[in-house]
DNA sequence: AAGGAGCGCAACCGCAAAGAT
DNA sequence: GATCTTTGCGGTTGCGCTCCT
């Protein structure tokens, strides 16, 4: 019989709901200096009251260096539905098809968008492939779809597939990994004058997860990654202005004093809360280029990173 | 201007797999 | 091998915003 699990977070003793900008200040910051090794034991060590859950969901689709925001381009959308035909709900599977967008987005932009639009053409008609793909939602959590899919897509989805082993996605980038740079991107460091990473040789394991935070060696493909920073960089200050609206509405909320005692004990310092102007923030009258907008990787993205993986070796220290 | 409906999205919940002891 | 813990995933909920009446 199956025991019951301990909970993750005892009711009451954490915030629940929307997160305040101060609390997203402080998880970020503490996992941009310490990494994240424990989720269950971080919101303590951060000094947070909220679930390690909350705390992981949190950092994934919003806080996490790389993200891509806003909406998406018809491209990606066509792609989400191919790959949902080959893959139903496999919503992780689909989203490390797109480097930046979390399964979260994808399924959110699925269940809202996509699956309205594939049944609204289902009952035109006039397009075979549409139907093809409307009939695939009902059975959209059965791997049985795959019988619905065109040859060009499984061709496809198997290319992407042998690649996913070839490169390292941002996607991927987060969950626990020391990497190591190769050395064609020393110039890169030097450019930046950032202590050059360890150099070892890749080999064939190096792509797989390693469960316990071991080094992980970049491979060559990485590189890419900082082609999109565009170093150097071009400085871009795109804020996603849903989120900044979000944000303005904890502009009151001030951080209780009793966070503070967790820094004070590691001897982290407090990171710095700054609370939005909400004079200066101004809702966009034209809702569509406002959601058009994307937030490319920039400079500080690849300095985020850098921290990041440079102090996730504080949880392999006891 | 008020309020109700619909929608989008962030966050929560519960389960299962993987890892640790 | 059994038990316990942690993490990741997919389904679902509910809040807040926008639009319509």
């Amino acid at each position: 019989m199956r025991r019951k699990r301990t909970p993750c977070c005892v009711d009451g003793q954490v915030n629940r709901g929307q997160w305040s900008h101060e609390e997203s200040e402080i998880l970020k910051a503490f996992i941009l200096k310490h990494g994240h090794g424990n989720w269950r034991s971080l919101p303590k060590l951060a000094g947070l009251r909220r679930c390690g859950k909350s705390c992981r969901l949190r950092w994934i689709n919003y806080l996490r260096p790389g993200l891509k925001r806003g909406n998406f381009t018809k491209e990606e959308e066509d792609t989400i539905i191919q790959l949902h035909q080959a893959h139903g709900n496999k919503w992780a599977q689909i989203a490390s098809h797109f480097p930046g967008r979390t399964d979260n987005e994808i399924k959110n932009v699925w269940n809202t968008d996509l699956k309205k639009r594939l049944v609204n053409n289902n009952s035109s008609p006039s397009s075979d492939v549409t139907n093809h793909q409307a009939s695939s939602i009902s059975a959209s959590s059965s791997s049985s779809a795959t019988s619905l899919v065109s040859n060009d897509v499984i061709n496809s989805e198997k290319q992407n597939q042998e690649e996913e082993f070839k490169e390292i996605l941002v996607e991927d980038m987060p969950i626990g990994y020391k990497v190591t740079a190769p050395q064609s991107l020393g110039l890169l460091f030097e450019d930046l004058q950032i202590p050059r990473p360890p150099i070892s040789e890749p080999d064939s394991q190096t792509t797989q997860r390693e469960p316990n935070h071991d080094q992980v060696n970049a491979p060559q493909s990485l590189e890419f990654l900082f082609e999109d920073l565009q170093i150097p960089p071009r400085p871009i200050s795109t804020p996603d202005s849903q989120a900044i609206q979000r944000e303005s509405d904890h502009d009151q909320v001030t951080a209780p004093e009793a966070l503070e005692f967790p820094f004070e004990d590691l001897q982290i310092p407090l990171p710095s809360i700054s609370v939005p102007d909400s004079q200066a923030i101004q809702r966009e009258s034209d809702h569509d280029q406002l959601c058009s907008r994307m937030v490319e990787p920039e400079l500080s993205d690849f300095h985020e990173w850098n921290n990041y993986l440079e102090h996730q070796s504080f949880w392999n220290t006891p």
